[in-house]
DNA sequence: GATTTTTTGATTTACGTACATCAAAATTGG
DNA sequence: CCAATTTTGATGTACGTAAATCAAAAAATC
């Protein structure tokens, strides 16, 4: 049996009441006797049943979800499993609101941010916009105990706790050698389709692409990069251009908007044999899988993405470890032979 | 703030003792009053507090573990993971024990899950030998209400709650596809390593490589079977013999004892573009990856499905939902570019 | 209608922790 | 040494549920 707060009494020889100030950290309490207990907590091993404390506590964590206000499917689907994560809310005990914020909009997440100071949630979980005012203002945030956990996209470089979402660089250089390695010895032109430069998670993608480009498939010319802000309509418009270049074998599309660029492909290369790779698995890319107008799809698993921030927001604000082999969102490579 | 017993008790117009008496199924209530606990329940949308009540009863959850005394990478793997998931049983009211028996053994498994009837344990994993005596010996078992979960290899046709691993014929499948696709327009042969096909996971993802090989690549022809035992000693002979077969481009290894095969690939075609995928990801994988001598590793995450089991039979000896999506143990796929 | 049996109520203790109160003890300052 | 202050102990209540006991009420049996 695991040691109770009794057990830590009786071994320091204090009572009860002196246990609990050390433990919750209230003030009354001589060094010498908080000394005299901690030890005792070390050496029984003693760790609090955070199952019993929420009781009586009658704890609840109160999250918050910052979203852009983007309108594609991977967003709408991290949307719905924050709302199946709500459903769970009374058994979890958290309470969780989302704010949505005008997309790649530094000031108008700065000033969320600072919003929620004053509301004082037990822990924030945002797609982060990478801008200097934003890693200060989450820095801040950090500083003042806050936990936050980066969504999706990552804010390198400041306090935030944790980031729940995969390695983009490693996604575009997988897409890489997975285009290189299925196109084998042939030459030839690749489209890029992102959605902009301006956020990191594209930059990232096509670092990491153009990287294993360059060192592994020189045979294979990368065209300078579309940019669809994730609009179907855009893409659609800019691929369909794009495959007037009878040179293009390859396309790697690290955005949303895919809609425009399976419409696109339709369309324009029936006759052509087109390698394709795309992110993020939707009805559309899905179908386009199972039909052979994509080659594989790589994935992040906004369900796993929202339930593993939670988890370690959760764990943050009660000062507990995280497991982190299972923090780790993997980066899913879809067949048509594998797809859930 | 969701109701308590209380608040049933108040709703139903009955005392506190009557709803703990309909709760937790004990005798003496009428049908009527029964019924209006009942409905009381399903209006106010109670959920039991399992927090509390595990406090109430000091419940733990002795679980069990059947494993096959194997002595490969992955079974090791395997155990890590149940070794770490004890570390952290007091936290989570485990209590988790692990037998081993001789593997491949229908009638061993049999004698253990009959031994394990008597002892009541409140759910057990077991990584399944498919055979008729041990399918009737689960469903025995489940019938008199144990929570079991398969874990790696299943038991399909059986009355188990779980599988907590991947779909093999799918891992089959996926392999074929990113190895013909990998072999673009070559001819030629390709060899097949497995443990021993009378594993039912080597024979699922044989039966998925066969199919989408014969569908979609029928300019590469599989080899007859090698069966290396998961020994790297028995692969590396074998192995090394069939490299003297100049027409092999390609290997598949679906089984453990990689070992032997990348020593046989080092010491036998420095001078060959062989393309080859192995599954498991383990050091010596790994390392085989880098220097590409593999190109493309397909893995299970081992302390996945450890953490997924023990979550599933809790779950089920609590009669609670599981997160399907979350429990789904997914095909890794492992490029150089995207190892974790 | 009296007796037995079944059903229900009222009440208590417990789980491990949090938190508050008040009294007692120890320490500090003058 | 006394008074003021700080530190500690003792005790009680609460959280939501489980489980037990005993008395009271209701229903079933004769």
């Amino acid at each position: 049996m695991r040691p109770t707060v009794h057990d830590i009494a009786a071994a320091a020889g204090v009572s009860l009441a002196t246990v609990d100030r050390v433990l919750n950290q209230r003030p009354g309490v001589r060094h010498v006797t908080r000394e005299k207990v901690e030890t005792a907590i070390r050496e029984l091993g003693y760790v609090r049943d955070v199952a019993a404390a929420n009781l009586a506590k009658g704890r609840t964590y109160p999250l918050v979800f910052i979203l852009p206000a983007s309108d594609n499917s991977f967003m709408h689907g991290l949307n719905a499993e924050i709302r199946q994560a709500v459903l769970r809310s009374s058994a979890e005990r958290t309470d969780i609101r989302t704010i949505e914020v005008p997309a790649f909009d530094p000031a108008a997440l700065v000033s969320v941010l600072e919003q929620l100071s004053r509301e004082k949630p037990c822990g924030i979980a945002l797609v982060a916009t990478d801008a200097p005012d934003v890693r200060a203002a989450v820095d801040r945030l950090v500083r003042e105990r806050f936990p936050i956990v980066t969504l999706v996209s990552d804010l390198t470089g400041s306090l935030r706790h944790h980031y729940a979402g995969v390695d983009n660089i490693a996604a575009g250089r997988t897409a890489a050698r997975l285009l290189g390695r299925f196109l084998g010895p042939r030459k030839g032109e690749i489209a890029v389709l992102a959605g902009s430069m301006l956020v990191r998670d594209h930059r990232e993608r096509l670092e990491g692409f153009t990287a294993v480009m360059a060192e592994e498939f020189p045979d294979l010319a990368i065209l300078p990069v579309l940019e669809g802000r994730d609009d179907p309509e855009v893409a659609h418009r800019l691929v369909a251009d794009a495959l007037g270049n009878a040179g293009i074998i390859g396309v790697y599309s690290l955005g949303a908007g895919n809609r425009g660029l399976i419409r696109a492909l339709k369309e324009k290369a029936v006759d052509r044999v087109l390698t394709v790779i795309a992110h993020e698995l939707t009805a559309h890319t899905r179908a386009a899988l199972m039909d052979n107008t994509i080659d594989a799809i790589l994935n992040q698993d906004a369900g796993h993405e929202v339930r593993s921030a939670i988890r370690v927001l959760k764990a943050k604000a009660d000062g507990l470890a995280v497991i982190e082999a299972q923090e780790r969102i993997r980066l899913d490579i879809f067949l048509k032979d594998n797809l859930p």
